[in-house]
DNA sequence: CTTTTTGCAAAGCATTTGCATACAC
DNA sequence: GTGTATGCAAATGCTTTGCAAAAAG
């Protein structure tokens, strides 16, 4: 991510903590660069490993917070793709939806107002305002470098 | 649900089970039964409930077990909502997407072929065939039922 | 009879929490 | 200094698994 909108997304981060009277700490900071930092669909433990781990003395425990804390101002959005992780990207990107492959985990990012117009015309068509969406097409992907990974169906 | 279409179901499973060289069980044909007769989005839990729990001699374990069986057979559809929980409904209503009420929990269902044409543009457009997608709108209802369960943001 | 299925309890994960210590402001 | 944040380890909640006993075909 360009390093402008990086330096944007701390800015913002600082604010919002000093308007909730909350600290700025190495742990926070880290979290949120690591964050912007990744271009794909992170989780927590993964974050927790790109940060530096323990070695670098940072906890699990507050990577969970910190990216709580990210969502709920607004700095970050959650994902759950269906494995049970929760994932997570920074929001500076803009809203867009998901293409997963159900056998190797890649996802690739689209967006069509076409189909978010027609959700608004859903939603109000029966009173309700969109205040999130999530919408995922799952397929298989039929890459080179597609294995099955994340597929252990079959009882 | 209409018992004629329960029937099929039930019939549908038995032939699931023969082809595969499974057995059908008293505790299967209560699961898929209690699934049926759910007319929401039940969770493994809240069926080993309504199946009448240890009193009646099913253990949650093969609740789990029979519901990823239903869910592989194509029997049953598996949905997370986000709150952490899988749910479960019978696939024999056939396809449609949900809308949520972020504060009470309460699902609606509807169903947009112009919006299900457009992501099969969006997929071939870039190659893909959708196996399978999930899409979400997230309101706030604001009916006089609604009261806040499920959300517990706010750090 | 053979093989699958069950129930139980234990294990497994991802995530959260309690609490004493460390640190930001 | 004061109150918030951290790290650790223990706890949690949902789901899965191992295994001996029970049951289906």
């Amino acid at each position: 991510m360009d390093s402008t909108v990086i330096d944007e997304q701390m800015a913002r981060f600082r604010q919002v903590l000093k308007s909730r009277g909350l600290r700025l700490t190495r742990q926070r900071e880290k979290v949120l660069f690591a964050l912007l930092k990744s271009d794909d669909h992170v989780s927590a433990e993964e974050l927790y490993v790109r940060i530096g781990g323990r070695e670098d003395g940072i906890g699990t425990a507050t990577v969970y917070r910190t990216l709580r804390l990210l969502v709920d101002a607004g700095l970050a959005e959650s994902r759950q793709f269906g494995d049970g992780v929760q994932r997570f990207e920074s929001a500076a990107e803009g809203h867009h939806d998901h293409i997963i492959c159900r056998e190797c985990g890649k996802v690739w990012e689209f967006d069509n107002e076409e189909i978010e117009q027609l959700q608004r015309q859903v939603a109000s068509s029966r009173g309700f305002e969109i205040i999130d969406h999530r919408l995922e097409l799952y397929v298989r992907c039929k890459r080179s470098d597609c294995f099955p990974e994340s597929s252990e169906l079959n009882s």
